[in-house]
Formats: structure tokens, C-alpha cells, sequence
RNA sequence: GGCGGGGUAGCUCAGUGGUAGAGCAGAGGAAUCAUAAUCCUUUGGUCGGGGGUUCAAAUCCCUCCCUCGCUACCA
């Protein structure tokens, strides 16, 4: 039976700055989704890379005295030692610097040119030299001197035209109402989509997708004046990426289309309008889905340097390490909303769940393994009713309640039923008592640890997405073999085999102990 | 301004007509296998304000207040 395949990405970030903690929330939720569907039988692809082209870009470099090309080397590097560094399992990092990405992106200009949805014109409006930006007569206001000023930086605006050429959105303005009407999940979280709808029924006018005005970019065919508008460019990744046009090693005929595209809620009409627009233009099929997550807070405000509250990914894994990194992140947060993040809330979520809960349970429970039942997986005995309700919790009813969560990319809830399960194990052996049972009734002793043992294998095996590390070594001391790590290996069909050796049990998640309390007042 | 979300226990949130819920935090107790971890019990809310419909409203209607998002060419 061949895999049903799965493509999934992340926006692909842009080079101005190093990755902050957005990049790292993103990727990891991209990481979690992407291994979940692999454990659960699917043949996942799985992008993320780096935006490299515009003035931005081109003039940050500048800046420092650099080539553009040596700065986004630069920048890029960081956020491939990111994915490194938080453990990201992604099958290709792209980067719109490549040839071939290049390539690809002039051989679709010139089809959409052909399909007559690329017009040269002139793009009109104010523009703020020093911004470096148009803006809208809405954002204008006049200065006592007469001049117009942008409102929020103050600064002078000027009437400029530049030739431009343009794509002709206003065509698609129908058909996206359409595709929002008749796949009404392309757009998640729900209220994106009504904002989308909203945006596209005031009426869509046609897109500038050219610059003259600076060069890093990736030139127009057959106008070398011109530079692609970088958007254009970066949204194409998604097929450059799986081989488009020429698909040499079938990748985009086996991957394509794309089944979720995850980005930030800052650029859903990039995705949820540009991007299907285009590719209808270009007759591919559009991606199933697109996922605009939060953004994550600080006390309730963003995160930014001049508040100095920001959390790097760096910091994040040097002091959680990046299983629980991956953890608070992933279950501090509703996925697709704002969420509030803080040293102090994601030390309290890692040590009451991981540590006390989970780790505490592993290591509780194998230890006694360890000392009462000779190091080796305990001979069960006739089941209770309790014990049968344990393992059902662990086993099916945990999995499909965790692949529904997954299929909403829920994933605080997911993990909040994988907690439950730890939970009712924790009550379990309170309420079993084998401590107890090993002077009075060693029988009962054995199948309540082999309960337990046969519990932590089914949390070993679902926990792999979230922490994979830590996961692993759960799963090694019940000596799960590595071909029976997938979720068809969940339940009591392939449960544990009495008898088998264990090796001598260690803790997993390890308590986060502040030695500076002082540190944490600092962000909290 | 327009459109759309929210406002429920200290915190994060669930709950769309029928006696207010979960997790965390707080309090008390139990247990001692374990990472001083665990388990049980429990305090706590006039469900943003006001008005209305109804036998009955967090839930429906009106109004007001507060808050957040979107309202195109930086990405």
C-alpha cells in the first residue's frame, strides 16, 4: 500500500534579521504537524527556507558594508542552525537565492504573461523617500507648511510614478469568493477567512509586481529593468521548491498540492489571495489549506527589543533544552491565536507536565520495575476492569482524540489529552498501590506495572512529534524497538512482551530549577 | 468610520435556553514507589453595565462601555 503523501511548509523567512522567537514557534508547530502525519503513515514533505530578495534585504546590507548575496548567506545560515538547534525535521530548506528557484520563478512570469494576466503600467502614489514606502491618501495628513506628510512617520511624501507591471488580480476577485464558498477550511483559523472574504468582496485591484527602484531581485524576463516584486518571487518557492516546471525528480507531481501551507496571521492575504490567484492564472491546483497562526506575546504586548522582553530561540533552548523548548511553546498556546508566553509560565508548564507528570510517572514506575521485577518487562496476570480502562485511554481513545486534535492543528489540546493519560496513570498507581502490593500480592504487583509499562509505551510513542528526543529514550527504556516507534503501534495489538530486559531507567524531563529567581522577575 | 471577534473563578480558557465548568494557582488531608514528585477533597464567579423576551438567559433581542483583528502594494 503506497503512502498517501503530505506536503506541509512554513513561510519562508525573511533574511533582514536572524530568526526571533515567531521563526522558532512557527517551524516547530510545522515540525510537530509534519512528524505526527509521518508516525501516523503518511509520506510527508516537509519545506521551510528563507525569503532573500528586496529592498529590505539590499539595504541592510548596504548598511554593513556588504554584498547583498554575503549578507543573506549570512542571515540565512542562522536560521538553518536554527532548524538544527530545535530539533526540525524539515526534508529541504530552500532559499530564493538558488539557480534553480530562480528559474523557476522567470518561467512562471513568462507563464503568466502568456496567459495575458501581466500588464506594463505605471504605478502611481505618495512616496515617502526616507520611509522607502507608498502610502495611502488615509494614512496623509498636511503640515502646517502645505506639505503632506505621512501621518505616523512624519515624514514628506512626494506624487511619484513608476513603470510597473502588473497582474491582474481584479480577474480573480470571483473566482477566490468562489473557492472561499466551496472549500471553507482553505482558510483557517475561521475568522482569517472571514476577513479574507470581507477584503476581497470590497473588490481587488490589480497587483504591482515589479520594481524599478532597486535591484536585488530576480530580473523580469525579457525587461532586465525590472526586478520581480519580491512576494512574487517568495510565494513561488512553495513549487520551485518540489522541481517546478521541469519536476526532474517527481517531486512536484507526487507532493503537490500543497496539503498546509503555515504562516503567520501577518500574511494571510498573501497566501489567501495572491498566491490562489496565481496559481489559477498558471492552472495548478491550490493548496488544500492555509494556516495563519498567532503571534506570540510578552505580558500581553509583542515582544520587541525596546521593551527588552524578547525571548530568542538561543535563550529558549539553552535553558530549556529544545524538547521542552518545543513543549511550552507547543502547549502553552492555542494554535492560530495570540498567546502569552514568559520564562516563568513556560517553566511552570514544563515542570508541573513534563517533569512531575509525565517524567515522574516514567521514572516511578520503571524504577520499580527496575527493583522489583528482575529489570524485566513484569508477567501480567488476569486484567481488572480499571486496567482494561486504563490501557484503552492509552492506547485508541488517546490516539484518535490526538489525531483530531492534530487534524484542526490544535496542538495545546492535543497535548492536553496526552497529559490526561498521564494523569489517570498517575491516579492509577496511587489508587494500585504496588508499593503495597509487593508485600502483599506480587501477582497484582506485576500486572499493575505491566499496565503501567504498557501506558508509558503508548505516551513514548505519541510524545515523539512534540519531544523527539526525550521521547526516543522514554521508548528505549521499555526497549520498543525502532521499527515499531509508528502510531499503528499505539494499543493493545502491539503491546509490550513480558520478559523482555529493560535497561536501568534515567529521568527524561528533568525539573527546571531556577538557581536566579532574580533572572525571572526580569521578564515576568 | 466600515466589517468581524472577544469581555465567564487570581491566571488561561470551555460552556449557544433549564440548578455556573476545566486546568493552573490557593487551602486542607492522604500516601511515601518516584524528579519534595503523586493522589483525594476543597475555597473562589451577582458569566462587562443597563434594559427586554421567556416559566426559565452566560446562552436570544436592544443599548452602552471596554478590548482585539481586518480595512492592499515594507515583508
Amino acid at each position: 500500500m503506497t503512502k498517501q503523501p503530505f506536503y506541509i511548509t512554513t513561510a519562508i523567512s525573511y533574511v533582514n534579521a536572524p530568526p526571533h522567537l515567531g521563526h522558532a514557534y512557527e517551524v516547530i508547530g510545522a515540525d510537530v504537524m509534519a512528524r505526527f502525519k509521518r508516525l501516523d503513515g503518511f509520506d510527508v514533505y516537509f519545506l521551510t527556507g528563507t525569503d532573500e530578495h528586496g529592498q529590505k534585504v539590499q539595504k541592510m546590507a548596504e548598511t554593513k558594508g556588504k554584498s547583498p548575496q554575503q549578507f543573506a548567506d549570512e542571515i540565512a545560515a542562522t536560521f538553518i542552525d536554527q532548524t538544527k538547534y530545535l530539533n526540525i525535521s524539515n526534508d529541504q530548506f530552500i532559499r530564493t537565492t538558488q539557480d534553480d528557484h530562480k528559474k523557476a520563478s522567470q518561467h512562471a512570469w513568462r507563464e503568466l504573461q502568456s496567459r495575458g494576466d501581466i500588464y506594463l503600467n505605471k504605478y502611481a502614489g505618495w512616496y515617502s523617500v526616507r520611509d522607502e514606502a507608498y502610502y495611502g491618501e488615509d494614512e496623509l495628513s498636511t503640515r502646517e507648511d502645505g506639505k503632506k506628510i505621512c501621518t505616523a512617520t512624519g515624514t514628506e511624501v512626494e506624487w511619484i510614478e513608476e513603470e510597473s507591471y502588473f497582474f491582474k488580480l481584479s480577474a480573480y476577485e470571483q473566482k477566490l469568493l468562489d473557492l472561499y464558498e466551496n472549500h471553507p477550511d482553505f482558510i483557517q483559523p475561521a475568522f482569517r477567512r472571514n476577513e479574507v472574504v470581507s477584503f476581497v468582496k470590497q473588490g481587488l485591484k490589480d497587483l504591482s509586481i515589479s520594481r524599478t527602484s532597486f535591484n536585488w531581485g530576480i530580473p523580469v524576463p525579457g525587461d532586465e529593468k525590472h526586478v520581480m516584486y519580491v512576494w512574487i518571487d517568495a510565494l513561488l518557492n512553495y513549487i520551485s521548491a518540489l522541481g517546478y516546471p521541469e519536476d526532474k525528480n517527481g517531486l512536484f507531481k507526487k507532493y503537490w498540492p500543497c496539503d498546509v501551507h503555515l504562516i503567520g496571521k501577518d500574511i494571510v492575504r498573501f497566501h489567501a489571495i495572491y498566491w490562489p490567484a496565481i496559481l489559477m492564472s498558471l492552472e495548478i491546483p491550490l493548496p488544500k489549506r492555509v494556516f495563519g497562526h498567532g503571534f506570540l506575546l510578552t505580558g500581553g504586548n509583542k515582544m520587541s527589543k525596546s521593551l527588552g522582553n524578547v525571548i530568542s530561540p538561543q535563550n529558549l533552548v539553552e535553558k530549556f533544552g529544545a524538547d521542552a523548548s518545543r513543549y511550552a511553546l507547543m502547549r502553552e498556546v492555542t494554535f492560530g491565536q495570540d498567546g502569552d508566553i514568559s520564562w516563568p509560565l513556560m517553566t511552570a508548564r514544563i515542570n508541573a507536565e513534563l517533569a512531575n507528570n509525565i517524567g515522574n510517572l516514567v521514572q516511578r514506575t520503571l524504577s520499580q520495575i527496575n527493583k522489583n521485577c528482575d529489570g524485566k518487562v513484569p508477567q501480567p496476570g488476569i486484567l481488572e476492569d480499571v486496567d482494561h480502562a486504563l490501557l484503552n485511554h492509552a492506547g485508541q481513545e488517546m490516539l484518535i482524540a490526538v489525531r483530531g486534535e492534530f487534524e484542526k492543528l490544535q496542538f495545546s489540546r492535543a497535548l492536553e489529552e496526552i497529559v490526561r493519560v498521564a494523569n489517570a496513570a498517575n491516579a492509577y498507581i496511587d489508587e494500585q498501590a504496588p508499593w503495597t502490593l509487593k508485600k502483599t500480592d506480587t501477582a497484582r504487583m506485576q500486572t499493575v506495572l505491566y499496565v503501567l509499562a504498557e501506558t508509558i509505551r503508548n505516551l513514548g510513542l505519541i510524545l515523539q512529534p512534540f519531544v523527539p528526543v526525550a521521547a526516543h529514550r522514554i521508548l528505549d527504556q521499555v526497549a520498543v524497538p525502532a521499527d515499531a516507534r509508528d502510531f499503528v503501534h499505539i494499543g493493545t495489538q502491539h503491546a509490550l512482551q513480558a520478559g523482555a530486559e529493560l535497561p536501568k531507567p534515567e529521568g527524561v524531563f528533568p525539573r527546571i530549577v531556577d538557581e536566579e529567581p532574580a533572572a525571572q522577575e526580569k521578564t515576568a
